[in-house]
DNA sequence: AACTATTAATAATC
DNA sequence: TGATTATTAATAGTT
């Protein structure tokens, strides 16, 4: 219907495609008015231009047009409809904020805040409730204390166990030494006498030397482990 | 563009409608699909028929392109787009939500449950606000308590002093009866005399009953109240 | 649903 | 942009 036919594909010469567009767009806009008209149809027409620009024609107004649109797509789907959903949430929240509040009032009265207006009977439940949940956080933490004091015991038991087994690795070792010790001092009185008869009275600093070093080993001060150790001696107290 | 021209208004012939309508919602879309093509633009189309049915076409998605008209329009009132309202609600609810699940944690701690996995620190913690709470709340209740019981007193006192008011009245009630009596008596004896030397002898039953009514009156027993009445007294008792 | 005479839309041009 | 016009496309009325 011009000058000549045209394939339909976008047009690349921008102006050509720009000016298109407005004869186009406007043409459409009209026969979708037309439609409407004569046909007593319901018609919603949205265009945005490739710069972004909006252009629309609807025979009612556009939002009762989406409206049934969006009514009439989700009657398959009911939870994609934005309204519904902002129902939902907005009870949930309301529901979550009402908990919130009795919540936080009860709450407060279990902090000891906010206690005027309540009757005796009121403060004598809460009262009840406060001794009951004292109790119940004493013996917790008397339990988990129980627990740790075990713990650390075990530990001490463990490391005490060890220092057992050390102490008799240094013992054996002490008592090797004794036993190279004499080795070296019976050589030395040996050596003694072989120097004594064949190089003549000359002396051997480096046995001597050997010999003092093995008797400062046995002398290490061992702390022999005698008991078990406790939680109280390791510094720790039921308070 | 037929065999005559038409006036754009509404095709009254049924037949002639629904046909009319069927050729010229076949071209709108046609021709919105060929603007979308040729000059690249986002085009939304949707037809609703006289008897409900739907029609529709989008160069692209048809919730992206009412997105975007929405978006386009609400840049005037951002607050009436349903989805930043959905967004808004389920922000408000996840909040709420979140506040609330700390909370009830917090509270069944307080109220000696959940304890497990609280470190003798945490329940060192609870501990003191109990004992804090137990005490602010035990202080309230005593103070309730002595409320109550100046209040009782306060009633107490007045009833006292009506039952003063009342005795007082009843003693004047009293002694003005007596004085009646006296009077009676002596009317009595007048007539008596009178009637021995008028009527010969005749008896007066009326005026001795009367006589006996008074004297009833002036026997009831009253209870004087002497002290102020007590919470005690009164039944209540400090627990 | 197909046909076609006619009008309407519009591509090319100015 | 806007007007003009040659041409095509759409469609009203008919079959």
């Amino acid at each position: 219907m011009g000058r000549g036919k045209i394939s339909i594909k976008r047009i690349d010469n921008t102006t050509s495609r720009q000016v298109t567009f407005s004869k186009r767009r406007t043409g459409l806009l009209k026969k979708a008015s037309e439609l409407s008209i004569l046909c007593d149809a319901e018609v919603g027409l949205v265009v945005f231009s490739c710069t972004g620009r909006l252009y629309e024609f609807s025979s009612t107004s556009m939002k009762a047009i989406i409206g049934r649109y969006v009514k009439s797509k989700e009657e398959n789907n009911p939870l994609l409809n934005p309204n519904s959903q902002v129902k939902f949430w907005q009870r949930e929240a309301e529901t979550s904020r009402q908990q919130l509040l009795n919540l936080q009032k009860t709450q407060r009265q279990m902090m000891g805040e906010d206690l005027s207006g309540l009757t005796v009977r009121d403060l004598q439940l809460i009262e009840n409730q406060l001794e009951s949940s004292l109790d119940s956080v004493r013996k917790t933490k008397g339990k988990v204390y129980t627990e740790e004091i075990q713990e650390i015991n075990k530990k001490g038991q463990l490391i005490h166990t060890d220092n057992i087994e050390l102490y008799k690795k240094i013992n054996l070792a002490c008592q090797e030494n004794m036993e190279l010790q004499k080795n070296i001092q019976l050589y030395e009185e040996h050596e003694a006498n072989d120097v004594r008869n064949v190089l003549n009275d000359s002396q051997h600093p480096y046995a001597f030397a050997i010999s003092n070093k093995a008797h400062e080993n046995t002398n290490l001060e061992l702390c022999q482990p005698n008991e078990k150790p406790t939680a109280a001696s390791l510094g720790f107290q039921l308070i």
